[in-house]
DNA sequence: AATATAGCCAACCGCCACTGT
DNA sequence: TACAGTGGCGGTTGGCTATAT
């Protein structure tokens, strides 16, 4: 699929981050003609894109029901009772947080709770800490007080924000919101 | 005030599974 | 059955912003 821009029309592929006007373009030819089809879709809609950017956009960040902005303590619960679960499966995690996006969800655990593993790990170095897999992916526990039990030992650190209710969580403002861009319809 | 460093996040890449022909 | 096209997923990266020095 993806293997390769070898035709002239590839040539003029667009990449980077995406411009006001191509959101536009994108989310009135969502509106009159659905979605779906991504390659023809940037084809017809005259987005010099490829399909996958344009599902890529429009799902992580021009979908409507695209919940913006922090991640609640019962997220990050949620997260990590299903991340315990499931491991790395974000988009599975995803379609148990409404509104939230796979992306979203990986970005959160890389950038938050990693750091706070490293933390705990070079923390606990001189101790007796033994290595862990963060990817948690054979573990099968199924509720967060069994995520709690199969993390906390490890990195009780992190428990120990989550318990006191503050992780830290910085507001993540974009340029221009959603509604924005949708009153601009 | 200028520069260096760290953190965050949008977007890309590569792989795999599914579907239609 | 084989192949091509497409969608979806997880991993990674590059650039922007905030913070520290």
């Amino acid at each position: 699929m993806d293997k390769r821009a070898c035709n002239s029309q590839d040539a003029e592929v667009r990449k980077g981050p995406w411009t006001l006007e191509e959101d536009l373009i994108l989310i009135n030819y969502i509106r009159n003609h659905g979605e779906g089809v991504w390659n023809s879709l940037a084809r017809s809609a005259g987005l010099k894109r490829t399909g996958k950017s344009c599902r890529l956009r429009w799902l992580n960040y021009l979908r409507p029901d695209v919940r913006r902005g922090n991640i609640t303590p019962e997220e990050q619960h949620l997260i990590m009772e299903l991340h315990a679960k499931w491991g790395n499966r974000w988009s599975k995690i995803a379609k148990h947080l409404p509104g939230r996006t796979d992306n979203e969800i990986k970005n959160f655990w890389r950038t938050r709770i990693q750091k706070h593993i490293k933390r705990a790990e070079t923390f606990s170095s001189t101790g007796q800490i033994t290595e862990h897999n963060d990817q948690a992916s054979t573990s099968q526990t199924a509720s967060f007080a069994d995520a709690a039990e199969f993390y906390s030992p490890t990195y009780p650190e992190i428990f120990e924000s989550f318990a006191g209710g503050s992780f830290p969580i910085e507001p993540s403002d974009n340029i221009w919101s959603m509604e924005d861009i949708w009153s601009l319809q």
